[in-house]
DNA sequence: CGCCGGAATCTGTGATCACATATGTCAACG
DNA sequence: CGTTGACATATGTGATCACAGATTCCGGCG
């Protein structure tokens, strides 16, 4: 019944190219290359991914559903742009959503688990001396903790809305902001080792309370942006 | 510069093809019309919608990122069957964001908002005597209060999750746990009344508890369904 | 100069088709 | 009887096209 099962083999992804456009689309934009407020167009994307109109279609449609974009007008797409009050509800719930998870993480947590997550760190702390895309180190320390708390389906609320702060985040690159955020990660892991959960949530909220107070500094200070 | 501001007519609806496909589609799950594990194919929902296979395309992708179908195999769309142990997540979320939502709309709530919900409620007591989906009603309440904390993005989330327990709630009918929700019901009107935020959300968990207990009776004691 | 109107263009939507491939059926062979 | 192989069917994906309607631009009128 079982195939032959050869270790030797791995198994072929056959990512679709719907899949593949929706991951370019979602990279660009979270890389904070498209402002918020920025109106995107299936042909105009298409154009530039080399492929028919249809992968793209899908794609923006999937981004409409995860709230990334909005269409405002009967048939108009346009990236999301989070108000003021929308970034700080965010932030709220990132601090109850992923504070629990921490602590739950802290309580979870093999010798193992806490090695990787100590090199992970030490690859950020790489990534902010040489100067580039720490976020995503950041991003994958984060992660990497949460996923020990074994909760799927908090997790991909946590996911949701990081990816819908994302491109805030990357477009004010909050460069003075990732020094922080090492003390931060290092009091987490410190709090791991002698499994105090309180200890490490505290540790938490105060990474995320600090990189916002970065990201709200420098957010214009009315209601929302501009947008031309 | 503005166009003439007669309060005789009120906006056209264009809502498009793929909307109304969706809105069925999704009605028809969250009706437990669909057992948790059914395949469902593209042609075979144009055929009984009576449409071609691109709305039903886009409702499904929207329906996949919404968490509610998930794909098993490389072309294959099945409901999505919610473990035991993710059910009991989905709980442990909801008393925490509901909850939060309770408090809130406790604080927030106007008199007028009071009578608006007094008179949801007599309408969810009358569909339970009339013994017709009052499970509609229920939700009603139950948004109708969440509305008032003014929490858009926390409000979205909630949204996720009852549709992510919408089917079982549906399937298993919860026959006789319409009547304990009354009792709730009312507690959190008489707290609202009274300012008592603490004693509001404590009435909504209880809901919540119950409710919860009686599908997770009646669910099958083992991990997943079965599915044929 | 300002406002209205019509043509041209652009855009999302929906339909139809081609294609690769997964699935199911069934006969032939061991 | 169980397994394998080929053939037939079904299905999602991606491409292309037609269409309605929104937007833009420009000319003409007041």
């Amino acid at each position: 019944m079982e195939a032959q099962t050869n270790k030797a083999f791995r198994r072929i992804s056959h990512e679709t190219l719907n899949e593949q456009v929706y991951q370019e689309i979602r990279r660009v934009i979270m890389a904070g290359l498209l402002q918020p407020g920025s109106v995107v167009t299936i042909r105009g994307l298409a154009a530039q991914l080399g492929t028919s109109t249809m992968p793209v279609r899908d794609a923006l449609r999937r981004l409409l559903a995860e709230r990334i974009l909005v269409m405002d007008g009967p048939r108009r797409y346009r990236l999301r742009v989070l108000s003021r009050g929308e970034f700080e509800e965010i932030l709220c719930l990132r601090l109850s959503l992923e504070g629990e998870l921490t602590e739950l993480a802290t309580l979870c947590a093999a010798q193992q688990d806490i090695e990787t997550l100590n090199q992970i760190q030490r690859r950020f702390e790489s990534s902010l001396k040489s100067g580039d895309n720490f976020l995503e180190a950041n991003q994958d320390f984060h992660f990497a903790l949460y996923a020990l708390a074994q909760r799927p389906i908090t997790l991909s609320l946590v996911r949701s809305l990081w990816m819908q702060v994302g491109p805030l985040l990357n477009h004010y690159r909050m460069q003075q902001g990732g020094e922080l955020a090492v003390e931060h990660h290092r009091a987490v892991l410190a709090a791991l080792k002698k499994r105090n959960a309180p200890a490490a949530r505290a540790a938490i909220a105060a990474d995320l309370n600090d990189a916002a107070r970065v990201i709200l500094d420098e957010l214009p200070a009315g209601a929302d942006d501009p947008l031309q």
